[in-house]
DNA sequence: ACAGTATATACTATAGCTAGTATATATTTG
DNA sequence: CAAATATATACTAGCTATAGTATATACTGT
């Protein structure tokens, strides 16, 4: 994958986030746009073309696409989201509420699948 | 400056390279033509757009238009660079090129200031 | 087979970028 | 001041990217 490819892709604020996101974990779309609050044509779509350039990979799982970064990531990729989630600027700062927004998603997440009530996993964060 | 701005600016394999030449030192805008051998329009309008960005900063000496990087050089900018050197792909190889071309270009100059004939620096390349 | 949920694609309008040609400006030199 | 050199800008045409709306597809549970 040529580097301007790889910079056309992270010039655009969402598509960077969607990468932080997946640099993290795999997840699936409906929760991307939980995360980011996009409307789902557009996460289809920036995802798509990530897919196509080779960035990311998915699978299905019941109705579910389940997105990952391909393996090995792109060095390019990882040196500069190690970069920006030190740095100090707006974009930045977004990248790390993300992060903190996945966290919680997926403790909700995991409640859900293991019927733990709401109220137990609030204060005791069993989940 | 975002982050975005800089990825969309490197994005260009062309403004990648004036950069990466930059970043080694000043140059005017004929010697950066000749080492990237690309038409002046081009290279006077792609200088202008990073200048306007706030990357670049100009000044005239004589008929020529001096340019380099502000200073202090973006971070974002300089990790890239720093990865981009070292890694092995047909755009860093070229970025390495350029640099060994303008510092033959920067002998030469050099040279033809201090008047001394060309056949004796090549030969022992006083200059 | 049907309804519901999750995701993708087709199509369109529009905005932004790039290259190219021609022309303008600034400076030096004779 | 005229000619030469270096650089910048205006204008245009073509291309690429993006957003939005509507529609299609894939799967699950009933």
């Amino acid at each position: 994958m040529e580097a301007s490819e790889i910079y056309k892709c992270i010039a655009d604020p969402q598509r960077l986030r969607i990468i932080n996101l997946l640099e993290a974990g795999p997840l699936c779309v409906c929760h991307m746009q939980e995360i980011l609050e996009v409307p789902q044509v557009k996460m289809s779509k920036q995802l798509s073309s990530m897919k196509q350039l080779g960035l990311l990979e998915a699978h299905r799982e019941g109705t579910w696409m389940i997105y990952k970064l391909v393996d090995p990531v792109e060095g390019l990729i990882t040196a500069n989201l190690c970069y920006l989630r030190e740095a100090a600027c707006a974009e930045c700062n977004q990248l790390q509420r993300d992060l903190t927004k996945r966290e919680k998603l997926i403790l909700k997440v995991t409640r859900i699948e293991n019927d733990c009530p709401q109220e137990v996993c609030e204060q005791i964060a069993c989940c």
